[in-house]
DNA sequence: GGATATGATTTCCG
DNA sequence: CGGAAATCATATCC
């Protein structure tokens, strides 16, 4: 208890000149007992950390410039660096190679085939030509409807673009300071470039990971856009339904085509035969549940043959047209029910 | 968020 | 097997 203030006090005696430390211990050769010889290393210890912060930076870095140039300097540093590297590195070397990660492979891949990655659209970009083939290039409407796709696309690309250019920025910049960090430290510490070189692929992993973050987000982006626009699994597009609404008014009587219309119909609307058929299967049981809703629908498409066929041709098709006389005027509940051929 | 529209799928029947 | 009817799944609108 009562050794702390006594055991102060004396390194205060002694420590006020520069630094005592070891040659002080050495010379005062013990003049009393082992531990008070101890107390007093310690005491010099402390008084040292103690006074470590009062050291002027002038003085730290003359020391310092000092240690470096000490002749030992580099054999020393060579030593400790390869200690180092046999406690450190050895252990975690081992999962140093990583093989080129199936998952970014296939990211990349994609984004290279959807056109958001590679080359700048300049005319045939990979994503116009992929959208061109993915839409089977028959309906003339193909353009208008994949402009707002090309637009949306050409979006993301952007974002990706410059996303990742501010990521690779940042990762350059991050590195380069790492890098001037560690080759200053270097100088006071064992920091073998081959460990620079280390951390610095450690940086790039961990930016490319973040970097397959953004290629995830952005593929998944585009999948969307993909089943918005092209992959033709919502609805079809209104020249289809157009052309199947066509056939089926005008067939009221009998809305079950054959197989060749089918197909026509199919090929028309570059829609699949059962595609037409799921169609017809629909729009017959939902027709028949209520005419009313569709009544509308009908007189429309009635009307629009009706001027076609007098256009055309002004009699002939007349006989199983669907809007027989009283043709525009009232087409109250069609010939559907009288006619009953559903059921 | 429910209502509605619409394409697809499933189930049943002749 | 082709079609009717019910049902599912999803998009779109308010």
């Amino acid at each position: 208890m009562d050794d702390q203030p006594r055991l102060m006090h004396s390194s205060h005696g002694v420590g006020m000149a520069g630094h005592p430390g070891l040659a002080q211990h050495m010379q005062d050769g013990t003049g009393g007992a082992d531990d008070e010889g101890r107390k007093q290393d310690i005491g010099n210890i402390l008084q040292q950390i103690m006074t470590i912060t009062d050291q002027s930076l002038d003085e730290a870095q003359a020391r310092k410039h000092a240690l470096n140039c000490h002749r030992m300097k580099p054999a020393l540093f060579n030593v400790l660096c390869e200690i180092k590297e046999k406690t450190v590195l050895s252990i975690r070397g081992a999962q140093e190679e990583e093989p080129p990660d199936a998952q970014l492979m296939r990211l990349d891949n994609m984004l290279l085939a959807e056109g958001v990655s590679g080359p700048e659209k300049g005319g045939g970009s990979a994503a116009a030509a992929a959208a061109a083939a993915a839409a089977g290039g028959v309906g003339s409407d193909n353009s208008a409807e994949h402009s707002d796709y090309r637009a949306k696309l050409s979006q993301i690309r952007q974002i990706y673009h410059t996303e990742l250019e501010k990521y690779e920025q940042a990762c350059n910049e991050f590195t380069t300071h790492v890098m001037n960090l560690l080759r200053e430290q270097s100088r006071t510490r064992p920091i073998s470039p081959k460990e620079i070189e280390r951390m610095v692929s450690i940086i790039h992993r961990k930016f490319s990971s973040i970097q397959m973050q953004l290629k995830q987000s952005t593929c998944e982006a585009v999948m969307i856009l993909r089943s918005r626009f092209l992959d033709a699994r919502r609805n079809f597009n209104k020249q289809a339904t157009e052309i199947l609404n066509e056939y089926f008014y005008s067939h009221l009587s009998n809305p079950y085509p054959s197989e060749e219309a089918k197909e026509e119909l199919a090929k028309k609307c570059s829609i699949t035969v059962s595609q037409v058929s799921n169609w017809f299967g629909n729009k017959r049981i939902r027709y028949k549940k209520n005419i009313g809703k569709f009544q509308e629908e009908a007189n429309m498409y009635a009307a629009r043959t009706a001027a076609n066929a007098t256009s055309v041709s002004t009699h002939g098709s007349q006989a199983n047209s669907p809007s027989t006389p009283n043709s525009a005027g009232g087409y109250s509940s069609p010939c559907y029910q009288s006619d009953r051929r559903i059921q």
